[in-house]
RNA sequence: GGGCGGUUAACUCAGCGGCUAGAGUGCCGGCCUUACAAGCCGGGAGUCGGAGGUUCGAAUCCUCUACCGCCCACCA
């Protein structure tokens, strides 16, 4: 069983066979399972718990592909890992789908009946609740299902329980009648955060209220006060008209009386100072009942509130005539009636914010009702100052200010619902004698009077209580859990900037009154997805991308990466299926790198050349540790070739940089890193260098290459891994280290950096066989020479390191910049007359043009590059004269500046002769 | 009304006090070189939104300003 599969891989990755049955292996394997009892230093996240009746959207997937990275990486690194799943009731959400669907069989929830429905709900979840999940895992998703959680589930039950009983122990929670936000369609009471405002054009009305005749009965002279309105429907809920006490204009109005138009019923004209004398004409109409400024004006005037719009949004009998109309076909009708009883003055367009329901759109009314709230004054303090003073982090920064403002500025919380879907509040009335009960079980009778005839409160809880407490509650709280000791708080949470509010802010109050500390000790704040124009996906819209689809087409691998490389600490992120598409092609490209790789290491040339030599031995298998291990002295030839101490130099150099990367959750600039490094040094330079070697004869140097190919190819696919965990783990196989156990890619260790294995004499010397070949290449594309054309550049250099390199490593370097043969020149050699010179800081190269010569062109070239290298040595100069930048600038820099100045003066020298060359021959 | 973000190459973005401002895509020219044409090689392309200021040095920090976007908000 223990043998790495011998036959040549495919041309290219069958994703879509792959991916279920890798991910299906990871499942089975238990590695996605977190132990409370291992060691290791904990790495905790808990999902954003999607909708139970939800589809994977763009959203989800950035979130997800984000912590799966970010817990692969962790588990990798060997650190106690878990990433808690779960899904959310999602309260009006999940009521609102299913009603839907009893609207289509023609019935409705009332209809059912509360026991029924809730019923209902429950089998729709139980059918449809898996769907989100399961597409969870089509991104490969490293969760630790064996914890899933359900915010109604019993244990999460419980805790709600627990947590509203004690808050109203505390005096946290109470009941009482307030103007709320109220959403007719939903037909239940919102919180403030849950309204949104929409922007809209609207009239401002003008309407006269009579006075009233004074006591005496003797007609007032006082002509009628003008009362400016947005809402002339809400007239017939006024209890008074207020004006500035200040405001002249009114004096004589105060303590008169004013007849409400189309009523005949009167209210007071009070002053107040909230009315602002600048707006309309001066003079407020005061609607306590549907109104929060009129709420409180009421308050303090003593006014009583009168409702003129009921539950449904429809007009009470306050309205008279009007009664039955809804609130908004209403208003026309009762303008038209103004109008015709004269008692319209005029009309003014006026754009102004409306509040609605952000979950259907709906007009919000407030109104006067009976509900229960969470006291958040002491909550808010609290979860202010952990972000304050550190205990929690949120990524980017610049999102505090937010969440400060939001805190600052909070209002008691609205917690209770009028829906049947979700955890019913635990307080009870008794029939009796109208006592209150709230309890952890469920009473028997009154303790007061001890009635038996109880009636629970029909109301739920906002869905967004219960998911506050999920860092806690999915680990067993109120339970004392071995794993709520080990896992909260938990490192980071991972979630879009929109919520801050609805979820953020409440875990953190929650936790921080709970667990006595903070939910989590960072909190990143990704972009929100758009679609390739920038634009918000909706499905009205119809510019929604499904990332099903995506992952269909182009591979789970692909767009997972596409999604980290883009996730910086912008605030949108596009989603281009083109751009997913062009990452499919690196997914390929790490393909065919292994194939090659394959290929060599079973011993042969690649299947499309000539046939594996059958009976070769394998190559031997690579090294388990990172790359470079335990090379770091000794001679050349122990260090192995160049290119091979070349790869492993920069290899640690990539593991260093990226594990930084990731440890400041950097996934972007950790994708980016690892895109450059593989496709640009590993592919278009190792393996080309490589190639000559392995294609070579057998023997003790073409096997030391070999050993270096394997383990930094097995290197790169564990960095990789991460972001990319199918191909990467379906290419284990084949680059596992010896004594291979089997055991997936996901359970090996992160490559470690090892400070001994810098080799900087190996970086430079490439960079130096680098530069040559692109200059014989750029000197062949920029002449014209035809492909097939023989060319015997030369290298003028007298620097005795990079001689030996070259002339060591000339045959590989014929074969790259496609060239005969290629020498060494010194000062003293005499440039060949008719060549293409390229300057570089350490000499020359020269390549003969064979007939293809146009000193004329290239006189044209050299001219230009010594202008570019005038003015940087004029800039180097200017600034090493400048006593206040020699005086100031760090030392570093101005070494820096020394070297380059050096450098550039070199370098023209070396120009100015070549350019003397060329004129004499133009 | 208050706050936040963006403005860098044709497009999408990175860089956020010091290398000649980068990458991907696109574009132009040349290659079917035996891992990959989903590829290879070479190339052109930007007064870093505008105006001031701080600094030896600014795309980067400060002020003002223009446009685009988002969030919060009890002027009816």
């Amino acid at each position: 069983m223990n043998t790495r599969p011998h036959d040549p891989l495919p041309k290219n990755f069958d994703f879509s066979a792959a991916e279920p049955d890798i991910y299906a292996a990871w499942e089975e394997g238990g590695f996605f399972r977190a132990d409370p009892a291992a060691p290791g230093e904990s790495f905790v996240i808990v999902i954003p718990p999607p909708n139970v009746t939800g589809n994977l959207h763009m959203g989800h997937a950035l979130d997800v592909t984000l912590q799966d990275v970010l817990t692969r990486y962790h588990r990798m690194k060997g650190d106690n890992t878990l990433w808690l799943p779960g899904t959310d009731h999602a309260g009006i959400a999940t009521q609102n789908v299913v009603e839907k669907t009893l609207l289509k069989e023609g019935t409705s929830r009332e209809e059912l009946g509360r026991e029924k429905f809730v019923e209902r709900v429950w089998e729709w979840k139980r059918q449809y609740g898996g769907n989100i999940v399961r597409q969870l895992r089509r991104l490969g998703g490293s969760c630790d299902w064996s914890r899933e959680r359900f915010t109604m589930d019993e244990g999460l039950s419980r805790a709600v329980r627990e947590v509203f009983v004690t808050l109203h122990e505390e005096g946290l929670v109470y009941r009482g009648q307030y103007l709320i936000n109220w959403c007719p369609r939903c037909r239940t009471a919102v919180s403030d955060v849950e309204v949104e405002h929409e922007n809209r054009r609207d009239h401002l009305y003008y309407l006269k209220y009579v006075v009233e005749p004074d006591p005496g009965g003797a007609a007032s002279s006082l002509p009628p006060l003008v009362v400016a309105t947005t809402r002339p429907e809400t007239c017939f809920g006024d209890t008074a008209v207020a004006v500035n006490p200040d405001d002249p204009r009114f004096g004589e109005y105060l303590g008169r009386r004013v007849v409400i138009p189309l009523t005949g019923r009167s209210v007071p004209v009070v002053a107040d100072a909230y009315v602002d004398m600048e707006f309309g004409t001066g003079a407020l109409k005061v609607t306590p009942g549907h109104d929060p400024n009129d709420f409180q004006i009421a308050r303090r005037h003593d006014l009583p509130a009168v409702s003129a719009i009921d539950e449904g949004g429809l007009l009470t009998g306050a309205a008279g005539p009007y009664r039955g109309l809804d609130r908004l076909e209403a208003r026309p009708k009762i303008v038209a009636d103004l109008e015709r009883a004269g008692l319209l003055e005029r009309t003014d367009p006026l754009e102004h914010a409306v509040g609605v329901c952000y979950r259907c759109r709906s007009v919000i009314e407030p109104l006067i009702s009976l509900q229960w709230f969470v006291k958040i004054g002491s909550l808010a303090g609290a979860a202010r100052e952990a972000v304050a003073d550190g205990r929690t982090a949120l990524v980017p920064a610049g999102w505090e200010k937010t969440y400060f403002d939001w805190m600052d500025n909070i209002r008691d919380w609205c917690v209770s619902r009028q829906l049947w879907w979700g955890h019913q509040i635990p307080a009870w009335y008794c029939q009796k004698c109208g006592e209150t009960i709230v309890a952890r079980e469920d009473p028997a009778g009154c303790p007061k009077c001890g009635g038996t005839e109880l009636e629970r409160d029909p109301d739920v809880l906002d869905t967004w209580f219960s998911s506050g407490l999920w860092p806690f509650s999915t680990l067993g709280w109120p339970e004392r859990t071995a794993d709520l000791a080990r896992y909260y708080p938990t490192t980071v949470l991972v979630t879009g900037f929109d919520i801050i509010f609805f979820w953020v802010a409440r875990m953190m109050m929650m936790g921080l009154k709970f667990m006595g500390d903070v939910p989590f000790r960072t909190v990143i704040l990704h972009p929100l997805v758009r679609d390739a124009q920038g634009k918000k996906m909706s499905k009205t819209a119809g510019n929604v991308v499904d990332p099903l689809e995506v992952i269909d087409r182009h591979g789970a691998d692909a767009f997972r990466f596409s999604l980290a490389v883009q996730a910086g600490q912008a605030r949108d992120l596009r989603v281009d299926p083109k751009r997913v598409e062009g990452y499919s092609k690196f997914v390929n490209k790490i393909w065919n790198a292994a194939r090659l790789a394959d290929s060599l290491l079973r011993g042969g040339a690649a299947e499309t050349t000539a046939a594996a030599t059958p009976g070769t031995t394998p190559a031997a298998p690579a090294t388990p540790a990172g790359p470079g291990a335990g090379t770091a002295a000794g001679t050349a030839d122990a260090r192995g070739s160049l290119p091979d101490r070349w790869i492993r130099a920069r290899l640690n150099q990539v593991v260093k940089a990226v594990g930084l990367e990731l440890d400041a959750f950097h996934t972007d600039r950790y994708c980016d890193q690892l895109y450059q490094f593989v496709w640009y040094e590993f592919c278009d330079w190792y393996l080309e260098l490589v190639k000559p070697v392995a294609y070579g004869p057998d023997g003790p140097a073409r096997r030391a290459a070999l050993e270096t190919l394997g383990s930094s190819f097995a290197t790169i696919l564990k960095l990789l891994h991460p972001v990319m965990p199918f191909v990467t783990e379906a290419l284990w196989p084949r680059f596992a280290p010896a004594g291979w156990d089997l055991s997936p890619i996901m359970t090996q260790p992160f490559p470690q950096f090892d400070p001994r294995a810098l080799d900087p004499e190996a970086l430079d010397l490439i960079q130096c066989l680098m530069d040559v070949t692109r200059a014989v290449r750029q000197a062949r594309s920029d002449f014209g020479l035809p492909p097939g054309a023989k060319l015997s550049p030369a290298v003028q250099t007298t620097d005795p390191a990079r001689r030996n390199a070259l002339s060591e490593h000339g045959p590989l370097l014929l074969k790259l910049m496609g060239a005969e043969s290629l020498s060494l020149a010194d000062d003293e050699t005499p440039r060949p007359r008719e060549s293409a010179v390229n300057v570089l800081p350490w000499g020359q190269v020269w390549t003969p043009l064979a007939g293809h010569v146009n000193p004329e062109a290239e006189l044209a070239r050299l001219e230009k590059e010594s202008q570019k290298i005038r003015k940087e040595i004029a800039a180097a100069r200017g600034k090493l004269q400048n006593p206040a930048y020699l005086d100031k600038a760090p030392e570093e820099v101005v070494a820096e500046t020394r070297e380059k100045l050096s450098e550039v003066e070199r370098k023209l020298e070396s120009l100015g002769r070549a350019l003397e060359l060329v004129r004499s021959l133009a």
